[in-house]
DNA sequence: GCGAAACCTATACGAAAGGATAGCGGACTA
DNA sequence: TAGTCCGCTATCCTTTCGTATAGGTTTCGC
């Protein structure tokens, strides 16, 4: 996926909020040597509100109870992110309005799928504090943020897997056979053989336990 | 390990640094964020210099140039750590004195490797800033510091993994066959396939990749 | 010295994985 | 419409894994 491609994604500003003083914002993190950075950096720029919670039911709970948020930063890994799951079910919970992937590890398989998935855009903890403001700033405004230098990586590999090598590889890594990995996507095992080879051979891998581990190595599932 | 096993271990003082005032704190983290944070709490604290690298090479480069700090914060997961292997560089290049270890997951395994490698201490991502500050300058004092909680943890695992089967589950990680450990390690081929049994059977692993996937979930190896 | 535990080896067999080759049908395009 | 790419299936064969059973050694604490 290109720049361009992710760009055309229809947005859905429901309501914008240009200016800073009257955010109301949600950080969504474990970490909370993160979350008091986050709040005190987006405290000193102005913004009016903020909320911060250690787990997503408790992101989902504040949205419930509180009403709906400019933006929600949501940490990638957390109790019950499970994936990009949880970002469905907190984008539900935030009224469709902006809620945006907080991530460790900058990588550009989960940028991707964070954003086509309806994310407003992707943080890696990686930046600055005055960047991650700026970041802020666009996204409650209803664009789509995303760090020009994750997209500008090469397609190691994510890229060049196919759909269904996709879904072969995340059996793999959940430690399945290729019979149990055959039935849960309704093929034949000499399919999933097929597809471990190829996508053994596109990850440089030697086996499909090395294929598991450089997935989760790249962030790939 | 329990911690009274941990506290056994013998601690050496090369410098105490009983006020906060005069400390020197080394921080090696690649996300932005979290440096600055932790940078600023302990500035606000009175710290009186703080160095702030985003590389182990930066680190080990820091402490050689100005010479060594009374404290030094090490990310688990950074360029150039892989696994406990960078700490031992820091620790040599700090004059043994105190290196912690920070990481982003609580794991008792790292926990307890880190600190049987020599480190100050383990501090979790998940501590709040004043905790952190309180840890901080025990550790400067030369104590060794770790979360009780953590080292309350259930040994799921790792614990009940011996010398050999670590060494294989290392392999296994890195996607070798049994053949390839066997002849790294200097073994028979059956003596790898018993070891994958057993510690697949430790870990409730169904097989060799689920093992692997495991170890890296807990961060065993 | 004895038991316990961790470690190593051997043989053997069924199950699973890995690899090669070939054929089929749908989709997309020149 | 023919060519081509992609995904799925099939057959065949070799290698590797997983498991079981049956020993052996060393090390440690009691």
């Amino acid at each position: 996926m290109h720049v361009a491609e992710i760009l055309k994604r229809p947005l859905t500003v429901v309501s914008a909020a240009p200016n800073v003083a009257g955010m109301r914002v949600l950080i969504a993190d474990d970490h909370d040597l993160v979350r008091e950075a986050l709040a005190s950096f987006l405290k000193s720029e102005g913004v009016a509100e903020i909320v911060t919670v250690p787990t997503l039911d408790d992101a989902i709970r504040a949205a419930d109870e509180s009403g709906s948020f400019d933006l929600v930063l949501l940490d990638y890994n957390m109790p019950g992110m499970n994936g990009l799951e949880g970002l469905g079910r907190m984008l539900a919970a935030n009224d469709r309005r902006p809620v945006a992937i907080l991530s460790g590890n900058v990588s550009k398989a989960i940028a991707e799928q964070a954003i086509r998935a309806g994310a407003a855009g992707f943080v890696p903890k990686t930046m600055s504090s005055r960047s991650m403001v700026s970041a802020v700033r666009f996204m409650a405004a209803g664009e789509v943020y995303a760090p020009f230098n994750i997209l500008q990586q090469a397609d190691t590999a994510s890229g060049n897997l196919s759909q269904r090598e996709t879904d072969v590889l995340r059996g793999l890594c959940e430690g399945k056979s290729n019979k149990e990995i055959a039935r849960s996507l309704d093929l034949q095992e000499v399919t999933i053989k097929l597809h471990v080879k190829t996508l053994s051979r596109k990850l440089n891998a030697k086996n499909r336990t090395h294929a598991a581990m450089i997935a989760r190595e790249l962030n790939l599932i």
